[in-house]
DNA sequence: AGTTTGACGCTCC
DNA sequence: CGGAGCGCCAAAC
């Protein structure tokens, strides 16, 4: 799966700063695949929970929420780690993406 | 090679 | 605000 595609989502992954998030079509947008969320999701559960190098955690719906349904507690630890870099949920679960949301400049 | 599925998003109701 | 429907596309069957 050394697809180009991958290799341009994580970079733009890799690209958010501690304390932020991005959403699954922001970073499709930005890795040059307009429409393809989809696709981005796939790419990081392609990913192995080690990979350090790509936050994967700092990706969230458009919601603001986290996305997996139920894997081994996935969901609860993308959210004890990203509680843990200062990122607040809201009773429901929820980001606030207005203060939270990594938009990256010059673009 | 056809069908089903899924870390999504948007529109409609 | 929540649920349903549809579009998108790659990987798994």
């Amino acid at each position: 799966m050394t697809s180009d595609a991958y290799v341009k989502i994580y970079a733009v992954v890799r690209g958010i700063p501690r304390g932020r998030v991005m959403t699954y079509g922001a970073v499709a947008r930005r890795a040059g695949l307009p429409g393809r969320a989809r696709q981005v999701g796939y790419a990081l559960h392609a990913l192995p929970s080690k990979a350090e190098d790509v936050p994967w955690q700092r990706v969230v719906n458009a919601e603001g929420r986290i996305s997996l349904a139920d894997w081994e507690g996935g969901a609860g630890l993308q959210r004890s780690i990203l509680e843990a870099e200062g990122v607040v949920f809201d009773r429901r679960g929820r980001i606030d993406l207005a203060c939270y949301e990594w938009r990256p400049s010059g673009d």
